[in-house]
DNA sequence: TGTTACCCATAGACATGGTCTATAGCTCCT
DNA sequence: AGGAGCTATAGACCATGTCTATGGGTAACA
């Protein structure tokens, strides 16, 4: 018989050994004692050694069996150790989730279901990446996270896209200007009126510039700033008009420190989606948080 | 499917992603690509995670991958260190042996056989423990030794005996008793010489008591010593007629400095013998010194 | 000195499951 | 568009690992 065993045979041959015994091996593995007997049998004829030492009253380790068992134990250890740490994974008791999206998205949107996820399994790491949306996506199809969360429509045939929140733009105004509360203002009305958008190439940028110009307008921010926070703080201090999401600010709306400046034409709502590449299985940590946030 | 896997497939697993192909390690392992597939769909399933990423070019550990080959690998090295151990210890490339026996006859007889073991099995380490044959009988006993080498006879149904070598015990003198030297004495003539002979209960000691008994005289040694080279020593200086063995003094009788005094009664051989314990499997390193013995 | 009770070894029957061949689908490259 | 990689799937087969039944040996104990 030639090198190249059954690495089964290892497993009865480290039990065997641990406890002395072929028939206490036979029990721990779930096998008859004749099965283990044969089993050893084969691993002495595989290597022309004899490994154990046979008495009435069990097994003992020859000294190349000694010699065998100094490495096979190490290799069994390891291969328990292996199979507890999947056990983990799977049950998200460790691992890592990478998620990939946008500052305000973050803050205002994915939030509360990562404090809830962190909750339910503090063992899994997490990781944020905050990105554009062209940003993010490199991100995935690099392997540098394994979900993002992003505003839609995304077309790409590489990645999967699971839309998952709706959320709905508006334009907002703090004190100063008052008495817009409850008046519903035609396009021109509202861009006689300082406005204050993104800087940034958003997809809300984007959104409202087509809208507009559909209507024949075109809309040119007076200030221009480069996170969700200033475009709020900005507003509340009268500096203009902005138009942000509305569910980013329902804290200012509640509280009165901000109002909704209604139009008279319908603003488009937009969607938020999770993308994972398609093609590409997903980690558990991955797919158990989408679960959630579903 | 339920924890508690093949560790075949753990083989496999080490192959696919370390040569990242599923192909490749179907060569590898001499087996087909389905077949490798197949083996690491069971892992998959076993653990409910998916392991490899399945793109054009081959397979890509995922995160939970990743994590399972950092402790397999570990240990498919360890197996195959092992496999390579137990080789070498099959082929007295490595390994010990562990002899027991007295002094003289590790000096004597043993000593060229060692040297050529050592000479032709350089990794095999040796060691030598010298005690009187019941010393060396509870050392084997003991597993202390792997084998022993004592006079014969000896009756113990534990023991496997290999009679190996026939040894003649004779009288010596020196100078002193020239001319003794062409004579053939009778016993009770011997007996008016003093005669030195060694101290310890040794199997040589008890033969030539019991002859002379048998003959109806008393042997009574003038001189005891306790070892083989004071016997040779103390015949040499003339001091009196040492009972040793030929073999044992042949560089004395050819250089002159000692010649065999002849009795009438021929001295029975005695015989060498190689005791190892029966029921018991011999060590590989135990079997190839006892073949190069015989 | 039987008797019991535990070991391990062996023989032979059986069925599981690992391996194969054949085939299809996919992506990348020319 | 075609070819050459890769992996996945389906289904057949038979090797081999597992079982039951049995035998022999040793140790403990009455």
């Amino acid at each position: 018989m030639s090198m190249g065993n059954n690495y089964e045979l290892y497993k009865v041959f480290y039990w065997a050994a641990k406890t002395g015994s072929l028939s206490q091996a036979a029990k721990a593995l779930y096998l008859t004692q004749p099965s283990v007997s044969h089993a050893i049998k084969q691993l002495e004829e595989s290597f022309g050694v004899t490994l154990f030492y046979r008495n009435a009253k069990g097994v003992e380790l020859t000294q190349e069996g000694a010699v065998l068992y100094s490495y096979i134990e190490q290799s069994q250890i390891l291969i328990a150790r292996a199979e507890e740490k999947m056990a983990a994974l799977k049950n998200l008791e460790s691992g890592e989730l990478r998620i990939g999206g946008s500052d305000s998205l973050f803050k205002h949107y994915v939030l509360p279901y990562l404090e809830q996820f962190h909750e339910q399994h503090p063992g899994v790491k997490l990781h944020l990446n905050h990105g554009t949306t062209p940003e993010i996506i490199s991100f995935l199809k690099e392997g540098r996270i394994d979900l993002g969360v992003v505003r839609m429509p995304i077309v790409d045939p590489q990645l999967q896209v699971t839309e998952s929140f709706q959320l709905q733009d508006c334009f907002v105004a703090g004190a100063r200007y008052a008495h817009l509360k409850d008046a519903v203002l035609p396009l021109d009305k509202l861009l006689q009126y300082p406005i204050i958008l993104f800087s940034r190439n958003s997809r809300a940028r984007m959104t409202i510039t087509e809208l507009f110009q559909s209507y024949g307008y075109s809309i040119k921010p007076e200030i221009e700033v480069g996170s969700v926070d200033l475009l709020i703080e900005f507003a509340k201090r009268g500096l203009g008009i902005s138009y942000v999401t509305r569910e980013f600010v329902s804290k200012e709306l509640e509280e009165g420190s901000l109002f909704e400046v209604r139009i008279d034409v319908p603003l488009p709502p937009s969607h938020v989606g999770i993308l994972t590449m398609s093609n590409m299985p997903l980690s558990s940590a991955a797919s158990g948080f989408i679960e959630l946030i579903r």
